[in-house]
DNA sequence: CTCTAAGTGTAATACTAATTACGTGTCGTG
DNA sequence: CACGACACGTAATTAGTATTACACTTAGAG
């Protein structure tokens, strides 16, 4: 009857957890799709085939579902995000490795329309918008491409990084919002980033 | 009776048009405040202080209301973000004075506001997101910037005018929408714009 | 002065959606 | 096996909202 397999078969302990991880990939979906107002509690339950009770029993109303769903979504953008190590390369392949891999975080469409969302409902969830923005993606990254910097010897190595980030999101970030259907080749993504890094190292006077 | 002064003392032509940039005024207000589902249209006719039925004659309906509204508001944007001529300055002010024009024109209060309504309801109204970020903003700005890059002998002036659109936008712009009460300096302001400015003259060779 | 077209205020219509209530199954545990 | 907690499904409740209808003023044009 249940379109999850997820709720059978379960140890009993987990049974509200896998019940909690449908409602909020369900979730996630609708309000991607929709919107917070426009979607509907619902059309959640419809998707996730509990029942209205129980995810009201776990998630206190539509706002609680929603910040669980931003949550959920903050926490898998942040993972994307995060550059691997890459101490040991020189300073340009280690620019080049870290911008494709922001890049790339970014531009995933589910990362898109989960921007889109947040910047929507700003008036309504500040908290949100805030760590979205300023604590959750960029920052990151940004301190990191400042220590490969600074160890290369650079001055103002915040300032340089800023600008890096700035180049990289250039043009296809905003194509991206403006277009559901754009998606950049990975050919074009690295070439791309390998302009940022050249005009970065020329800026600072080091290529 | 009516809160706004216009609607008396009218010449007969003009009756209508005065009615239609009430409505407009006010439902610029509400959208901007509550996105386009939380808006009611009651609300509008509330702080308007005309006819139900006047605004659907107007306005056919809720979504006429807002396109209505969006265009106003995309013209408003255009004229404050289009440069003034500055043919006659030497590169480097050139710069500067459309750098500051853009940056200050992108960062306020009623464009950030907009920028969230347009971004949030871009799934329900494409053509509106397409428009206000592609055609809309940057565009003009960049091509004016390629000209005066061109006329100094740079190649590909189209990239390096990318580029120098992406660094003033640099932080503030995602801080402001982050931050609705974030504002920026006019001394800030102009030091950002400088610092973009060498960065972008010195990574083309010409600082 | 009267006619006409538009504006006004209020209320009806019709629908949707969040939230709550309730009676019924289901499955480990004592 | 019987208990109890939890999940299920459905329907009731409640509240709002877009949109339409209607009966009434008004204010200028002929």
């Amino acid at each position: 009857m249940t379109a999850d397999p997820e709720t059978e078969l379960q140890r009993p302990a987990d049974r509200g957890v896998a019940r909690r991880q449908a409602f909020l990939n369900a979730a996630r979906q609708v309000f991607l799709e929709n919107g917070y107002e426009a979607a509907s509690v619902n059309d959640v339950v419809r998707l996730a085939g509990g029942s209205l009770a129980t995810l009201y029993a776990q998630f206190g109303n539509k706002e609680g579902l929603f910040l669980a769903v931003s949550q959920d979504q903050h926490d898998r953008f942040i993972r994307a995000m995060t550059p691997a190590s890459v101490g040991h390369l020189p300073l340009e392949a280690a620019l080049q490795q870290i911008g494709e891999h922001f890049l790339r975080a970014l531009l995933a469409r589910d990362n898109i329309a989960f921007f889109r969302l947040v910047i929507g409902e700003g008036r309504k969830f500040p908290q949100l918008l805030q760590r979205y923005l300023s604590s959750g993606g960029a920052d990151r990254v940004r301190a990191e491409l400042a220590g490969h910097l600074r160890g290369a010897g650079i001055s103002d190595a915040e300032t340089c990084a800023s600008y890096f980030i700035e180049l990289l999101r250039s043009r296809h970030h905003y194509r991206a919002l403006a277009d559901d259907s754009y998606s950049l080749p990975e050919k074009q993504l690295s070439e791309h980033v390998a302009g940022a890094v050249r005009f970065l190292l020329r800026g600072m006077n080091l290529g």
